[in-house]
RNA sequence: CGGGGCGUAGCGCAGCCUGGUAGCGCACCUGCUUUGGGAGCAGGGGGUCCCCGGUUCAAAUCCGGGCGCCCCGACCA
């Protein structure tokens, strides 16, 4: 028998609400019986959750086969020497699961895998002939995230798709990224999943282009910003807005004041009758190469991602430290200012168009007011570095932007040649010549997947799983087991719909048939048939969508139910 | 790492303030009845009260320390 008994099935319900669950995506996993947790941000996958699991990995492993992408196994266990090589065992840091084995050689458990793939490369691609080569494998991953949460969407383990493309030429890295990005949207449509694709900063991958696949939920920990009219949609901390139009003033000589205890820019509001777009803060930053300071207009946010994505430098950090901060400037928090500083300066496109400004005096207790950027302090380059906010100006046509939540369901990168140059990974070019190996890189997050697929498809009652990925197509619920005519029915029923193909779960438990009707509910199968005793008294079945709701009745014979399944089915596909 | 909350049966919780027999609902087991939207009756099983230490004649309860879990924030492919 193909088909699968409840009663034989370890398929355990809740009809409690858990406490530990906030989302819907998480309460449903744990009261369907997908999962269960043996640790903050560790779940165990119960036969029905992992079902649903295999079905997107079957979904992501066919459009990644089709675009010609192999797929593999890399090691978990990676060592640590590998990961020193590109200056990523720190980059990386406490994020990293970290283990020593018994003659004390350090080993991560893999994170992901782009220097263990590098080496691969680096000893077996030696000509411009062997590639461009996409690999591609589908396993756990391991990230001790500072905060789990949310179940399976942010877990320490969790089942991630990599794939890494190895090329000779840019052009042919950016014919592959436009291959993933066009197989990355037919895997997330096939989960059912509305999402967009956006601009994305590259963070600790490196690299320059590179795009996130975001489902949109309330719920998703991520924000996007979206332009209705032109299209632009990119992660909101490298989203790229207008400068806002200057505030009223008039240029005047800079003048220095005693601002005593005035160190906010509320403070400086009330102190000194200004507008918060007239103040501009000065943050400072140290990294490799040394400090810096950074300046933005008070009443804006300094989008941090950006300056990092700008400097390139992993390294960078704000200086918190008091001390630190009173030693680079000679003034404490609240106190700096550019003028006078020895450090480069870099600045928000809006502070070059204040016509008149209140900048901290870099002594203790004064500030300038009337300050001009040019005139009175040096900026060293002007960028976009404040943060997009609900209803800026998109910066490619002007239209207010929009902020909406997402979950990153997966991310493409243009890596170039970070990790083959750190771990020599290199080929010999037509006319000889030795170059680096040109890479990009592709994830998705598998387990995430099913989280943002719950969290878009359910309702009070319980899960409504897309039919694509749905754990199983049918499921039967015989009202009365213990009646042998019934039960035959069923089983009869079922058998037939596994011959046609279909997946069926048949309820055969001593339950009521309201246990047996909420369950059906909340485990969310596309089809619910019932067989009770209308069934053998007027020879009909009872069918319900999950999706809609909708009810209908077949003849209670095979070919009138594979009929009348595939037909209610037919609404389903996408 | 900062803030908040929680840890008592499989799940949800009460008991703790004011120390003295460990409880409730659901779930589970047995029997009978019931059977189309989370049934009824009767009987029953199940607990290192997170851990360690202290106070006390006596600790789930008070005190100290630790661990775990959840939420908010910071952080994050």
């Amino acid at each position: 028998m193909a088909y699968v008994r409840w009663s034989r099935y370890l398929l355990p319900t809740w009809k409690e609400e858990p406490a530990e669950a906030e989302i819907p995506s998480h309460r449903l996993m744990l009261r369907a019986g997908l999962i269960r947790k043996v640790a903050s941000g560790v779940y165990e996958f119960l036969p029905f959750g992992y079902r649903a699991l295999k079905k997107v990995e079957r979904i992501v492993r066919e459009e990644m086969d089709a675009i010609g992408a192999l797929e593999m196994k890399l090691p978990v266990l990676q060592p640590e020497e590998l990961w020193r090589r590109t200056g990523r065992w720190e980059d990386f840091g406490p994020e990293m699961f970290k283990l020593t084995d018994r003659k004390g050689q350090g080993f991560a458990l893999g994170p992901t895998h782009e220097e263990i793939i590098t080496e691969l490369a680096a000893r077996e691609i030696s000509s411009w002939r062997d590639m461009p080569l996409v690999l591609y494998q589908i396993g756990e991953k391991y990230r001790d995230e500072i905060r789990p949460r949310f179940g399976v969407m942010r877990a320490r383990e969790f089942l991630m798709k990599d794939a890494y493309s190895f090329h000779v030429t840019w052009t042919s890295l950016e014919e592959t990224y436009r291959d993933m990005y066009i197989a990355y949207s037919r895997i997330f449509t096939r989960c059912g999943l509305v999402f967009k694709a956006v601009e994305a900063p590259t963070g600790v991958m490196g690299g320059n282009i590179s795009h996130e696949f975001m489902a949109i939920a309330d719920t998703g920990e991520d924000e996007i910003a979206l332009c209705a009219s032109c299209g632009y949609a990119a992660n909101r901390l490298v989203a790229h807005t207008e400068p806002p139009s200057p505030p009223p003033g008039e240029e005047r000589p800079m003048e220095l004041v005693a601002t005593p205890n005035v160190r906010t820019v509320e403070e400086l509001v009330s102190f000194l009758g200004v507008n918060p777009a007239q103040i501009v803060k000065t943050f400072l930053y140290v990294g490799r190469e040394g400090a810096m300071a950074v300046l933005v207009r008070g009443d804006q946010e300094l989008e941090e991602t950006k300056l990092f994505q700008a400097k390139g430098d992993p390294t960078l950090r704000r200086v918190d430290d008091p001390e630190e901060a009173e030693r680079l400037s000679g003034a404490p928090f609240g106190f700096l200012g550019p003028i006078g500083l020895s450090v480069p300066i870099w600045a928000d496109e809006a502070v070059r168009d204040l016509p008149t400004a209140v900048v901290g005096a870099n002594k203790s207790g004064y500030h300038y007011i009337g300050a001009k950027a040019g005139r009175d302090f040096r900026v060293d380059r002007y960028l976009d570095l404040h943060q997009a906010r609900d209803g800026d100006p998109c910066g490619h046509c002007g239209t207010p932007l929009r902020i909406r939540k997402g979950i990153e369901v997966g991310q493409i990168f243009q890596l170039g040649t970070k990790y083959s140059e750190a771990l020599g990974a290199t080929f010999l070019d037509r006319d000889g010549e030795e170059k680096p190996i040109i890479m990009g890189c592709y994830g998705i997050g598998v387990s995430r997947i099913l989280g943002a697929v719950i969290e878009q498809h359910h309702d009070e009652e319980g899960i409504i799983w897309p039919l694509e990925i749905a754990p199983f197509q049918v499921l039967i619920a015989v009202l009365r087991p213990d009646i042998g005519a019934q039960m035959e029915l069923a089983e009869r029923l079922a058998m037939t719909l596994d011959q046609q193909g279909l997946e069926v779960l048949l309820d055969d438990r001593d339950r009521s048939p309201g246990e047996k009707f909420h369950d059906a509910k909340l485990i969310g199968i596309p089809v619910l048939l019932v067989i009770g005793p209308k069934a053998l008294k007027r020879g009909v079945v009872d069918a319900e969508r999950r999706r809609d709701g909708a009810k209908t009745t077949f003849a209670a014979a095979e070919e009138a139910v594979v009929r009348g399944v595939r037909e209610f089915l037919r609404s389903e596909l996408i």
